[in-house]
DNA sequence: CAAAACTGTGTCCGGCGGACACTGATTATC
DNA sequence: GATAATCAGTGTCCGCCGGACACAGTTTTG
């Protein structure tokens, strides 16, 4: 189901989303009558965190978790319905509390916000590279999560853009920092320039430079330049230009 | 995945990376002494296609494909080495040639380009959704898919902006792309607004209405809003004016 | 005609997510 | 305190996945 993704769980018990939605939202621990449960979803969902740092989310499986946690894999089934819950526990473990607004508001404050909102997440990225993996497609948010979606838009309040385009500039963003994450990801996980893969793709490139001009030439300038994180900082100084311009052009006529 | 995705492949045979460039690439249809292959690399990337426009890429697996073309999984393994090679050939005959630039190089028309490149690409991800899951983490890219990047960049050439610089505009532009075709293929297929997924996230966000306040108000605002396609528009409006901010503010000064 | 080379097949393996029936511990009720 | 309900953890099974490998059949080369 890994690269699978997309339109597959729902299958078994319970309805899917709901389920989620209960696990991540509302888990009321409920003292129950049997014998004490001797696990946690917080001690479960830190195991695959563990794992996944360490070998990628591919290698989180029920059998894995549950032995590193000296179970067997069907007692994970007594906390969890299925697999797609324990990725978005996971995630909403992996990216914690959205951190506290630098400074309260002052004017033109929101570029501030969202750069440091923006370093915030892609350090979360860096920091667990396989969110990137689990945080592909249609999925049910965590609180956590969502906190941090608030944080982006809250922080555009009074800047006389409508709600849409608060969630607009949101999505624009984030899709910013993802952008950035992968490549870094690619480049690998130290600083090394040279992946086999990023090779392999510059070797094809310049062997076929003759049907990609422009490309080949940019190319061959990066290595005079620095790397992803210019490419971080350009895309971001990008946005924000572009959100500035809409934000004066909009409140310059009528106001000051 | 994949989920599992990233590093996975590359276990069994060939060294994945140059098998993959040699089947994308560098494909010599030699002449052989045994029978004639009955199969194609292009036919088996068709049906991998038809598979995944119906049930998505989690549906596509080897016996499936082989199954499609009334031959058996193992018959596949003779033209590719795995299914990662697969799933690559059919990106590559699933993005298509990228259209040519609509007109030569106008002055400022790299802006037009761009919104042009922007909109086919955005085409490509609505007429094959799974394109955004099978086109996620490290990958090698194909001819057609290089031409693609190759064309946004030579939309920047004269604008005074670095090798780097465009390169960076053309992963900015492309995460855009994607994270609104994400967004829409969550709100559903057809164009009805309410997915059981959405309208669960939009119960939770109202129900702890407290907790998210900018959020939820700027949700409230979206059924009012048009939807998807304003999104798209505005952050490639956003993306588009914070790059021309650039460039004027480059080349203003000294020239013009 | 033989031999080599190649295509397609059947069978097997380990691992995956998950279903289901089961044992055993615990606790609420009588 | 005895009993019955309830729940935690286990073992076994299934279907599916990607892939390895040996084998049969066919066609070209010498």
């Amino acid at each position: 189901m890994s690269s699978g993704s997309s339109r597959a769980s729902g299958s078994g018990s319970g309805s899917g989303a709901s389920a989620t939605a209960q696990l991540l939202w509302g888990p009321p621990p409920k003292p129950a009558r049997g014998p004490k449960p001797a696990l946690s979803l917080d001690r479960i969902a830190r195991a695959g965190i563990e794992i996944a740092d360490a070998e990628g989310l591919g290698a989180v499986s029920m059998q894995r978790v549950a032995g590193l946690l000296d179970y067997t894999k069907m007692s994970l089934y007594r906390y969890l319905p299925g697999k797609a819950e324990l990725v978005a526990l996971m995630v909403e473990a992996a990216v914690g509390e959205p951190t506290e607004p630098v400074a309260p508001t002052e004017p033109s404050g929101w570029r501030g916000q969202l750069l440091d909102w923006s370093h915030h997440l892609a350090a979360a990225f860096a920091a667990h590279p396989w969110l990137l993996d689990a945080t592909v497609g249609p999925r049910l948010m965590g609180p956590r999560e969502l906190a941090w979606l608030e944080r982006v838009v809250a922080a555009l309040d009074g800047t006389g853009l409508t709600g849409p385009e608060r969630m607009d500039a949101a999505v624009l963003l984030a899709g910013h920092v993802r952008s950035i994450a992968e490549q870094a990801r690619a480049a690998g996980p130290g600083g090394e320039p040279e992946s086999e893969l990023l090779a392999a793709l510059g070797g094809l490139l310049q062997e076929h430079a003759d049907r990609f001009p422009a490309l080949a030439a940019a190319t061959r300038e990066v290595a005079v330049d620095g790397g992803q994180d210019e490419a971080f900082g350009f895309g971001l100084e990008r946005i924000l230009d572009g959100l500035e311009a809409l934000i004066t052009r909009r409140s310059g006529p009528a106001g000051s």
